[in-house]
DNA sequence: GACGAAATATAAAGCAGTTTATATTTGTGG
DNA sequence: CCACAAATATAAACTGCTTTATATTTCGTC
């Protein structure tokens, strides 16, 4: 797993946006490596806050951002958590907005930062780099349109099951995903209670084993199998 | 109303994504107008299914487009109406991804459509056309996250004064709306059943009347306020 | 190794949505 | 204008989530 240790515990990223720099080809890669400025941030500092006017593009070259708001009633909802290898900033950039979620390091973050001249100076020059850019904004969108797809038609406990899923897969092999089951519920948008409920009937059907911080996914085919009869 | 009749009905637009010929300053439009072809489709007519690979940007020049999806138990889901002025095929063209959902012609429709040729070639070459672009797909998805958002922390009635708003606005002055409740059922993704419960909320509030066929609202300004305090 | 904080598990009452069913009103076509 | 289809309204039983509450387990620390 890419992502560093916070509170003693690594956080799975929990849904995964679209890689930016793993689909550039390696010259145009270089080529935005000589531009911009790099910056570090420590585990847990505030990258930047919903309604901030900060316009530039941020890739991230170590570490984990993680994107959150908080709720009317004062709880934390967690939109994605994205990692090394992928670029926010698009929404400020491109739609002309202020910042629409807070931002946050998570584990020693280092991000490349572009201002929007150097941004708008690579999108006139470089193909490669503007079609990358589309195709990035556009999978976002892409990934945004089928959450909100899953939370309009699948119950919490398939939703659950398929992002346990994508977590196993990130973190090739391993069956232990470590996790609080209070990040999973902020990620999810649901309370705690449900999530933990949803989660005993996976254990129920001898899916998943639970503890302290972790979870257990013996067989990934089977989850996979009994997520496939509960979409029919 | 720019949409016209089906089934006898007027459709309002639901959601607006964002409108791209609008923001386009008259000399790109004209650049634009002068590629591709136009093409016509009557009312209800299918202009795209969900997984479909044609891989083509399209501008509606006259009537609207409905994108939806079939849930799990055939029910329809409408995620947006498209209108004049707007566009889209984003996801096939710089995702790479097939058709993400079912396009309809919503009344008597045209539209422009420039192959993914065209469309790079315009890329590359026309600056206003490249920033008009980006600008686009990133407002759909800042609208998209917004949708979401709300969906995980407003009850029904709250989404449902703020899209009755929406269409206010778009038909500025006229007070009434003219859409079947089970058309804003489908675009909300709730029941029919639900749907009548949350304008009868509102109607006790005094905030509606409603009819066959139509909804009324006496006073944007106490809807807008009534909206204003539920949201806190 | 005992203590306290954090995390998990589960119960119970409440609420907002679902499906199913029935009645009523409204518009349309013969 | 009458008959029928479409649209609206409302009720009842059910489900999945919420909040609140309590108990138990686990981990870190002193």
């Amino acid at each position: 797993m890419e992502e560093t240790a916070r509170d003693g515990l690594a956080v799975a990223r929990p849904l995964v946006l679209g890689s930016f720099f793993p689909g550039l080809p390696q010259e145009a890669r270089a080529r935005i490596m000589a531009m911009g400025r790099v910056e570090h941030r420590r585990d847990g500092a505030w990258i930047h806050q919903r309604g901030d006017h900060g316009k530039f593009f941020s890739i991230i070259e170590r570490g984990a951002v993680r994107f959150s708001r908080l709720g009317l009633s004062g709880e934390v909802r967690v939109l994605a958590t994205l990692g090394t290898g992928e670029a926010f900033g698009e929404l400020p950039l491109f739609a002309g907005v202020p910042r629409a979620y807070d931002a946050q390091a998570i584990g020693d973050t280092m991000l490349r930062i572009l201002s929007h001249d150097e941004m708008d100076r690579l999108l006139a020059e470089d193909g490669e780099v503007r079609s990358q850019v589309l195709r990035h904004v556009s999978r976002q969108l892409l990934i945004v349109l089928e959450l909100l797809e899953d939370e309009r038609s699948l119950p919490l406990r398939a939703r659950l099951g398929k992002s346990l899923l994508a977590m196993l897969r990130q973190q090739d092999g391993a069956a232990r995903i470590r996790i609080r089951q209070s990040d999973l519920a902020e990620q999810h948008a649901v309370s705690l209670v449900a999530l933990s409920k949803a989660l005993a009937e996976l254990r129920g059907e001898g899916l998943v084993m639970t503890g302290y911080g972790w979870i257990d996914i013996p067989s990934e085919r089977a989850l996979t199998q009994w997520l496939e009869a509960e979409l029919d």
